[in-house]
DNA sequence: CGTGATTTTGACGACACTCAAATAAAGTGG
DNA sequence: CCACTTTATTTGAGTGTCGTCAAAATCACG
């Protein structure tokens, strides 16, 4: 829970060839020539497990791609309770394009992370140079909107069972933008993020946890270990209309 | 809630200067001359209420800036629920400048409705000429994830005397971008609307209004109308950090 | 192996949902 | 303009799910 600014800063000579954000994220619609200017500006990064990349209502310096790892975002509110606003994966956005802003968000890593930063101006300055780029970023941020619409329809009108099943269904298929969908989750949350996540209690969701167990849904080896056993049942339970796909995330 | 594709089409030749999106959404940024561009690409419009701008799953047409009157969006889900995404005003943007897209809400007018629409394409060849108006959108569409995760934050953790606290006080606030708050409310949408937007029941709705009442905090003179009778005490209530500002909004 | 944190399990209560009915409001036709 | 119908809103009673508090079990880490 340590802060980071910035610790194992790499070079800028990252290659971007072989950068899961050239295949899935936004740096795969700039060209060849605006991928050179990218790589300049881009700065390589690893940061530990419980690193802090961005503390809630500090000024936000820069806009971050997640290449690997997993990455919590959380806000704090008066009453002394917390929102998890959301979870950050490869190809996955961190920040915001607004210059002088601050972030709302505390931004902590549950693994170990390589992230490719830019500074908040640099990539601004980007998007107005490349207005495709922009594009696919309003693309994505409106994505991301709909997203949130379908969270707000979890969060308020399924119950704990099937807000689970939809978590761990959208878990297993975000990130596998390619391969083929992973049954076996390695769960990096806690119960108390899942639970924040999901508007729930840690007790309700170990209970909600154990039910889809006991059903058969799901194995829990290890509490951060889940195996997804019946995909359909865990679909047809989550009342998600339609299996979740990959996509790019925006964290902010 | 019979489908109007389109009546009462105006010519082109609205003044902008005088409109108010030109003061408070992306209109005011895209300088003298893209001003008169976007007068020649878009189409004034009147929809009387219960009209239908776009209707859910189908072929997104056009991009609409909200001029005048209150409309709905809403998705019915396959297990006959309802969630009622959000509420567009005066300043509020409707529609993606996806080209291709389907939409995923039925924007319904809940009054009488005065909009500026544009073809999705012409909206996002605009926004490819003009960097700028691009870069206010995407900002836009920033402030909206961060609008959707307050909303989450109210249907999943507050209780429902403090979401019809919060819904009010927003709604007071939203659209009065200028001039002086308003403290008498004319609720345009049902309390099933609001229900399905707060993720309570109908009866839940009416109850805690009535508490609210109880406590001095609203006056209830005919059920479409509320009026604000204590502000301080309904933020604190509420439980929101701060006085919600005016902000344009994103349905789409 | 021992300590502290996390997770699980249990008992109980509160808030919101469900079902049902009454009241109020809005729309319709004479 | 008024009786009538239809819809929306309010009120009531009972139930269920999830939150709260508490304790046990398990896990992680030094």
């Amino acid at each position: 829970m340590h802060h980071v600014a910035c610790i194992q800063r790499g070079a800028a000579r990252t290659n971007c060839e072989n950068c899961v954000a050239s295949r899935i994220s936004f740096c795969s619609h700039i060209g060849r020539k605006g991928l050179a200017a990218l790589r300049t500006l881009s700065t390589s990064m690893t940061i530990p497990k419980g690193g802090v990349l961005s503390e809630q209502n500090s000024a936000a310096t820069h806009v971050y791609v997640v290449i690997k790892g997993t990455i919590k975002l959380y806000r704090l509110m008066e009453d002394g309770t917390r929102q998890v606003t959301g979870f950050l994966g490869p190809g996955d956005l961190l920040g915001s394009p607004k210059i002088h802003s601050t972030t709302h968000c505390t931004a902590e890593c549950l693994t170990e992370c390589r992230l490719c930063a830019f500074r908040t101006e640099s990539f601004h300055q980007m998007l107005r140079e490349y207005p495709d780029l922009c594009l696919v970023l309003l693309t994505t941020a409106f994505d991301e909107v709909e997203a949130q619409h379908e969270q707000l329809g979890l969060v308020g009108r399924k119950q704990a069972d099937q807000r689970l099943a939809a978590f761990l269904l959208t878990l297993a298929h975000r990130w596998q933008h390619n391969g083929p969908m992973e049954t076996t989750l390695h769960l990096s949350m806690s119960r108390a993020d899942i639970a924040d996540y999901l508007g729930l209690t840690v007790e309700s969701v170990s209970r909600a946890l154990q039910r889809l167990k006991q059903l058969g849904l799901v194995d829990l080896p290890k509490p951060t270990l889940a195996h997804l056993r019946n995909l359909p049942a865990l679909q047809s339970l989550s009342g998600l209309e339609e299996m979740p796909s990959a996509r790019v995330s925006i964290g902010i």
